[in-house]
DNA sequence: GGCCCATGTTCAT
DNA sequence: TGAACCTGGGCCT
């Protein structure tokens, strides 16, 4: 599930459930005891994201800072909470709600000083309001690398993963190993934009949707069809099945450990 | 029951 | 570049 689009409905979902109100912490896993102990019965103050990183604010004792990584999962909502199992690393209850985080790659207590060098080290995050595409352009356009490796570069833009990455360089007909450098800044621009629209309705909806609706199904004539991991796009784990738009082959490669999808005819060198 | 894979990151070599 | 870490779903036997 997680891409920054996770991470901020989460933080939305967790101050919509506890915001101001003080709830019971515990870790039933046993591997985060010692924070769970620190802020039970605390106030909850806030939650935030920046990119793919959750903070959760409790009165008097700082933050707890939540990153899925790859398994991570959480599960939340109003009333009782199911009986605990042992992969709970931290559950959060309230009289009326509940949250339950398992297979987290970090779980830490930390202070304002140490949130602040997350945000440090973190790029421009498109669904942050105050956040634009500029640092993140003067990154690109002095890089070599290729495109597709900055976009998941967390210190040029927080919070694109995977997904967003195959999606948002199809949509825009950017081969994906094309040299940062290489892109105008009206491609950039362009797709700056995009993540901040395709992201926010992620938040909306909890899941990934980027065909364009001239490109659905329905709209192009052809049988309905579903996407695995609940979502509509265009090429993301689509290897060897034929592009939405023009036919051809979806193709993967490998790319810094991750898999990488694109339509060669669509996106041209 | 076992094996592989996954929307991620860090650290060692 | 590769291994390690964390969990669960799908598919195989």
């Amino acid at each position: 599930m997680p891409e920054g689009h996770t991470i901020h409905r989460l933080a939305a979902d967790h101050r919509d459930l506890f915001a101001g109100r003080p709830v019971r912490a515990s870790s039933p896993q046993g591997k985060f005891a010692d924070g769970a102990a620190l802020i039970d019965g605390r106030v909850f103050e806030t939650a935030e994201a920046h990119g793919k990183h959750l903070f959760l604010g409790f009165a008097g004792t700082g933050w707890v800072h939540v990153h899925l990584g790859l398994f991570g999962k959480y599960t939340l909502g109003g009333g009782q909470a199911p009986p605990p199992t042992e992969t709970v690393r931290l559950r959060l209850a309230s009289p009326d709600a509940h949250a339950d985080l398992r297979g987290p790659t970090a779980c830490a207590l930390i202070t304002d000083a140490e949130k602040q060098a997350v945000h440090d080290r973190l790029g421009p995050d498109p669904l942050r309001p105050e956040h634009d595409g500029e640092a993140a352009y003067a990154r690109v356009s002095r890089s070599r690398s290729s495109v597709a490796a900055l976009l998941m570069d967390q210190k040029v833009v927080a919070g694109v993963g995977n997904v967003y990455r195959a999606e948002v360089l199809f949509r825009h007909g950017v081969d994906p190993y094309r040299a940062g450098r290489d892109l105008t800044r009206a491609e950039w621009d362009a797709i700056w934009a995009d993540l901040v629209e395709l992201m926010r309705e992620g938040v909306r909806n909890n899941r990934i949707d980027t065909v364009r609706p001239e490109h659905t199904p329905e709209a192009m004539g052809r049988p309905p069809r579903v996407d695995d991991h609940g979502g509509e796009v265009y090429v993301y784990r689509r290897a060897g099945m034929p592009c939405h738009v023009c036919g051809d082959a979806i193709r993967t490669a490998g790319l810094a450990a991750r898999n990488l999808f694109w339509c060669p005819e669509c996106q041209r060198a």
